[in-house]
DNA sequence: ATTGAAACCTAACGTAT
DNA sequence: ATACGTTAGGTTTCAAT
């Protein structure tokens, strides 16, 4: 499940359409990549199970559910506590995302709150309760995009074999 | 198209759904949250046009695509020259996600890059070179986590009207 | 008014050859 | 690539609450 073999031109084309649009139907995804229906069904389970394309997911925008505050929460660690606290980090209400860095901190954690209090709590009452948390620094998120192609953007300038 | 009206409780059922499974059929998707075919379609309907879902996409594990190196890179901008260097930052390879933030520095951004060298290429050579880009620093991801469920996890505790 | 149940034709699925 | 039985997509109608 961890190969890191061959994603060849045709997969990055299935990957980019896939991520434009992740409901898109075989049949459209087969022609629009120009291959076969059969082709598209073996690509595309072949691609889920090395684990490239690892799920499929609705893109939701936070404030129109009430998560009108984010924020991205670094965190200080005590040494050889990074898994049990990095666990304890995902568990929190709020947390979208953990990530351990090499920074002048540990982790970085995104959260989306409904408010500044709930920000509040979750900085100040969840994270730093967790034991081995020794400081937190908390970054408002003003404006946020992601952009779409990361994963296929870049045309491989190295034709390495 | 900018409602922050009313997203019930079987709203937030089909998040869910989606969110775990964004290919998830309307037929199971509406016997899952225990409502009709139709009314499945109805609602999926006003939650996209609301902007409450804004798409659906495949996500995908950069290691598996050969972008084995990812990071977070601060990035101090000058005074007013906010939008043209978000825009620009955008529109740099290997950038996921750029965010404006209240810090010591002023944005964000998330890079995934091949190896070392593409990562020194996209900050020094790309992101440094944006005008209005005063100072960045780099810090490297280790390792990364998603919380599936931040969008409709909080049982919402407060019954406010 | 909003929902659920049923019916309907078209399109896509998934597999096999 | 074609064909084939099965399932889902969309839409409509109608009854119920």
């Amino acid at each position: 499940m961890t190969d890191r073999a061959s994603v060849d031109e045709v997969d990055q084309r299935i990957i980019r359409a896939l991520r434009a649009d992740g409901r898109l139907s075989v049949r459209s995804l087969a022609e629009q990549v120009h291959i076969s229906r059969a082709n598209a069904y073996a690509r595309i389970e072949r691609l889920r199970d090395s684990g490239v394309i690892t799920g499929f997911t609705a893109e939701v925008a936070p404030e129109h559910l009430g998560l009108g505050t984010s924020a991205y929460v670094s965190v200080s660690i005590e040494q050889n506590t990074w898994k049990p606290v990095a666990a304890a980090l995902r568990s929190v209400p709020c947390v979208e995302r953990v990530a351990l860095v090499g920074a002048e901190f540990d982790a970085l954690v995104t959260v989306r709150c409904r408010d500044n209090h709930e920000l509040r709590d979750t900085v100040l009452e969840q994270i730093q309760a967790i034991p081995g948390v020794k400081a937190t620094r908390t970054w408002l998120i003003f404006e946020e995009t992601e952009v779409h192609d990361w994963a296929t953007a870049p045309p491989a300038r190295d034709p390495g074999r």
